[in-house]
DNA sequence: CACATAGTTAGATAGATATCTAATTAGTGT
DNA sequence: ACACTAATTAGATATCTATCTAACTATGTG
């Protein structure tokens, strides 16, 4: 895990929108791409950047590449920040 | 507080580093600087963008400029991330 | 195989960010 | 008032980032 990978994906606020869309389930990138008014190349990018950063994973249906938010790794990079290695709750 | 300008101070190492070493206690802006090799000023533009951010504080003392780290702003920006308003552990 | 659909990659460009040197402000002491 | 130290702001420049259009890749269907 690149952490300053993780925090330059999480630094585009188009890109934390796509996080907190994924939230609720994953989405086709031209699902994701009616919320924004970018063309789809642009958003391309930002999947990528994410992608790269491992907060989200993409997995191909048929003619469609489909986003899926990973949690995980935004909980490691924020603990890695916030505070001691084991902070359980 | 600017949700936005919170995570594009955080994208920057150079400004992680220095909320990871203000982690400990506060430090001048000085004794900050002694840690990166770079200049003052470029510093201080980070120092500028991380109060602008509301993630530290600043404090004069005699001729230094004591900063502070306010963890409060991290955990807000995080929480507005991660999940719902109130999570209360 | 030809065509349509979904999405990405390539290349160009405008705008933003980081960095430096030089000049300026603020406080302390002589 | 002058000099000294700490730190900032201003201006210039190099680099990085986001965005677009055009071209390409992959998958499914008649």
């Amino acid at each position: 895990m690149r952490i300053n990978t993780v925090f330059e994906a999480l630094s585009h606020p188009v890109r934390r929108q796509i996080l907190t869309l994924l939230k609720t389930r994953p989405m086709s990138a031209g699902e994701l791409a009616g919320h924004f008014d970018l063309t789809k190349p642009t958003l391309s990018v930002h999947f990528n950047k994410l992608r790269d950063a491992e907060l989200v994973a993409v997995e191909r249906r048929g003619t469609s590449l489909i986003y899926h938010l990973n949690m995980s790794i935004l909980e490691e990079a924020l603990s890695g920040l916030l505070g001691k290695k084991d902070q359980t709750p």
